[in-house]
DNA sequence: CCGTATAATGCAACCGGTTGCATAAAAGGT
DNA sequence: ACCTTTTATGCAACCGGTTGCATTATACGG
């Protein structure tokens, strides 16, 4: 397949005049070995463009330094949360190419956990990363069941030792509440995603926190619970629009379903934002591009990929579980 | 880090009663291996749920069963290619697995080249697949002197012995030229993206051989080409509609470049689509949450997937170049 | 000047598979 | 019954690294 003649750490032992044992440990940077050879083994591995066997030596430490990115399959349905993984995604990727580790990505059936077993014990990676879905808490268990080192991004459930890292929920919340009730809104409405999901827990408590605090009320019929597409995100704010026909103001807790939102609120004959403010929370690149641009709540997504990363690998060393929470910004356009 | 009792096909073979080599050889279905010898071997490695390792197979057969998905960092400038490299990178990802091969996610700096070697000498991936971009050209120079094995989402520039699968360009322009044809426009303008991209000239191609067969001239004034992004979108909207003001249709090489096309439209006090219709390109998934809805060529994202996983194998085995173009489909929504 | 601590290097086993070749057992031919 | 095939299995080397332990050369203390 190559012809490159010096591939082998025993070629540059020969080269070198030293045992292979040597000039592993000069890869290794060993203490070991004196300084002068150290020097001349380099030099002649630089000439020869030599690159370790990365398999050979996976094998030899029983380990792969490759992790999981656990992806769930993307179907014809455009899943609401395609572009923040992939953002996410980019994120992750430069934080375990900083540690040294390469990035998997892997496809799993969520229904199955199967793939559990066949990435970790074959030896395959040495960990996971998931995003949170829908089904996320069954892998979970599945992955707790196995011993399995991971972490998540997005707040556990209540009561679960999972490294993780999410976003400020309630304060991206709060955020959303106070500019849009800094703006003279009165009646604020929150379209939200999954109720089983936290953090869209805590993105209300932000928010109806802000709300209490301003002294309004948080009325039930300005609030609304919907699954995660854009579909869902239309239908969210039709109802909403029925039951408080008087609103002049929603939070919506996603991009996707807030664009979806805004096709709504104009098809019954309002504007954006005179008529009705919209907030969105993501910060995706669509949000610049819309009409008119969101305002909404930005997530800082390369953190999130370097802690992600970094906390794992972290993990895979000490055991250390960490959940760190990392700050969001309120991004200001015209929507709102 | 495991403690399961049984991982090594050693452990089978003591169970069983026979050789590493017998173990080695049922696991592959060699027929050298008498039937009743296999069941029973089977039957043990089921019981205990036995996991070849996976570096160790793959340092033995010296392949890596892994291949490379290329990407460039994902900077805050949003790209043109973004959400598709996503969806592309799910029907990779697909087509990977079903081969039994694993997917790793590479980025690298557009300058450098210094990836191919590291990932390919080091034995880490056995091949590579790149999506079309700006840089594509330096990378597949450096890809083929090292004689490595890779292939592109695109049409390789002429002459060169590259496999590739890409969208039916001539096919897309036909489409979009004969939509708006159909619905009556005289004076039909084409926004394009580099000048030096194959698939463009072959859009345009399919584009302006559906004018000729209607007996329009197709007026140089109505056409022009700009780089792939949003502002130079805008920017070859506002020089269209300066050289031929009684323009009333566009098709744009790309979705982002159309939505920016539609808002100059407008700020330039027409409407779309009663006085400008626009033809998009890509269907990207903002595409259907646009003002108004946008009219595009939609590729078959998950086949090109499928497609480039497959043919990527197929030229590891056998060293078969293909290149292959699927199917392009007319979206109609309202902007067009 | 000798014994021992110390630094530098090599030997060989090991990681967990695969495979060419030798060998043993069963089958076939006459 | 005997020799040749054929079929089924084992042996041992190999893939390309890492590492515990032995060994040699050098430095140091007395």
């Amino acid at each position: 397949m190559n012809k490159k003649p010096v591939q082998t750490i025993a070629d540059i032992a020969r080269l070198a005049n030293v045992s292979k044992s040597t000039v592993s440990r000069v890869l290794s940077d060993s203490p070991l070995i004196g300084e002068a050879t150290k020097e001349r083994v380099r030099a002649i591995a630089e000439q020869n463009h030599f690159l370790v066997n990365v398999q050979a030596r996976q094998l030899s430490l029983k380990q792969s330094r490759t992790i999981a990115f656990v992806v769930h399959p993307f179907n014809n349905d455009f899943s609401i949360a395609d572009l923040f993984v992939l953002e996410v995604m980019g994120g992750i990727s430069n934080g375990l190419s900083a540690e040294g580790y390469d990035m998997l990505v892997v496809q799993v059936d969520p229904q199955e956990t199967g793939w559990v077993h066949q990435y970790l014990d074959s030896g395959r990676v040495d960990g996971f990363i998931l995003l949170t879905s829908s089904y996320r808490q069954r892998h979970i268990q599945a992955l707790q069941e196995m011993e399995a080192p991971f972490i998540v991004w997005g707040v556990p459930q209540p009561g679960q030792a999972v490294p993780s890292v999410s976003g400020d929920n309630v304060q991206g919340g709060k955020l959303a509440a106070e500019h849009l009730l800094k703006s003279g809104r009165k009646r604020i409405a929150f379209l939200g995603g999954p109720t089983d999901e936290p953090e869209i827990q805590l993105r209300f408590n932000g928010f109806a926190g802000a709300l209490q605090e301003a002294g309004q009320v948080v009325d039930p019929d300005r609030i609304t619970y919907e699954p995660y597409s854009s579909t869902a995100g239309a239908a969210g704010m039709e109802r909403l629009l029925g039951q408080a026909p008087n609103l002049d103001a929603v939070f919506v807790v996603s991009d996707m379903m807030a664009l979806a939102a805004i096709q709504v609120i104009r098809r019954l004959g309002r504007r954006v934002p005179e008529d009705v403010a919209v907030v969105g929370y993501d910060d995706l690149s669509v949000a610049e591009l819309s009409q008119p641009p969101l305002t909404t709540i930005r997530q800082n997504i390369p953190l999130a990929g370097r802690l992600l990363a970094g906390n794992l690998v972290e993990y895979l060393r000490t055991g250390q579980v960490a959940n760190v929470s990392i700050p969001v910004e309120l991004i200001v356009r015209q929507s709102a």
